[in-house]
DNA sequence: CAAGAATCCTGTCAGC
DNA sequence: TGCTGACAGGATTCTT
């Protein structure tokens, strides 16, 4: 978001092509029109979603999938062409692409101030990064959860926007295991985490993200917080909080409600 | 109702 | 080199 708002807030749509509606949601038709000629006034996020903030009282609304960017160029250098499914050129001579192979990412249009009425913006749980997302306020949603506490924390209903590397990440930082069921967490243990998603977040955020294979920022650089990833990806590696303990395997990696898992049985329980 | 599985789609990589 | 299967940052919808 704050890639494109670099470039693009204060610019006017000079041109704006949607190439394939199919995305994970069909594009509204009307999505090229309501950009061509509009200004763009500002930007927000909330969650993962992205909303574009137009001058005629509409936002898009933008989310990235599994697979999806925004590409920011000068207009003429054409860095990607395949899977560009929505194109827009500003003013100013500057060229935006939405880039998704595997169209699990949608856009749509919502009136401005109906944003937060938006179908799939309006359960969304607290900012993580806000006061609002509290020990108090995870405790209240966790309460009577037999889900293991991994499955929770990517559930948006109860905290919005973590994704899989960082609430692997996170848990490992708070010391509990992904398998504790949700209900076991308010307490000490909730202590621990609200402070550990906070840090995580904070600290990935400051290194432009993880760059794991198409995850880049809008200008094409990649992020490097792969590079501070503690249990992510790293199955049979060393856990770096256990060193060279024998009483610990290292890194170990199960699959969750489909997804995987990267833990320490010996930190995190 | 809650929890877990299946699903959408394309690309990449490991193993044979 | 080419084939096959597993897996990938997400979130909804379908089953159990």
């Amino acid at each position: 978001m704050r890639g494109l708002q670099l470039r693009l807030e204060g610019r006017i749509v000079k041109r704006a092509v949607a190439r394939r509606p199919d995305m994970r949601w069909p594009l509204p038709p009307g999505l090229a029109a309501a950009l061509t000629g509009a200004r763009i006034a500002g930007f927000r996020r909330r969650a993962k979603y992205i909303l574009m903030r137009l001058d005629s009282g509409w936002s898009v609304l933008i989310h990235l999938g599994m697979s999806g960017r925004m590409l920011v160029e000068p207009v003429g250098r054409n860095d990607i062409t395949l899977h560009e499914h929505i194109e827009l050129e500003t003013d100013d001579g500057w060229r935006v692409g939405f880039v998704d192979p595997r169209r699990f990412g949608s856009v749509d249009l919502i009136e401005t101030d109906r944003e937060d009425q938006h179908k799939l913006l309006a359960g969304l749980g607290p900012e993580p990064l806000d006061d609002a997302f509290s020990t108090p306020v995870l405790d209240a949603a966790l309460a009577g959860k037999k889900t293991p506490i991994k499955a929770a924390l990517l559930d948006q209903k109860i905290v919005a926007g973590l994704g899989n590397i960082y609430v692997c990440e996170a848990l490992f930082r708070a010391g509990i295991s992904p398998l504790r069921q949700a209900h076991t967490i308010p307490g000490a243990r909730s202590r621990r985490l609200v402070p550990a998603i906070k840090e995580t977040l904070t600290e990935a955020i400051a290194a432009g993200g993880s760059s794991l294979r198409d995850y880049v920022q809008t200008n094409g650089e990649l992020g490097y917080f792969q590079h501070a990833w503690k249990v992510y990806g790293r199955e049979g590696l060393p856990c770096p909080a256990c060193q060279s303990d024998e009483t610990c395997d290292g890194v170990r990696r199960i699959v969750q409600s489909g997804r995987s898992t990267f833990y320490c049985t010996r930190k995190q329980r």
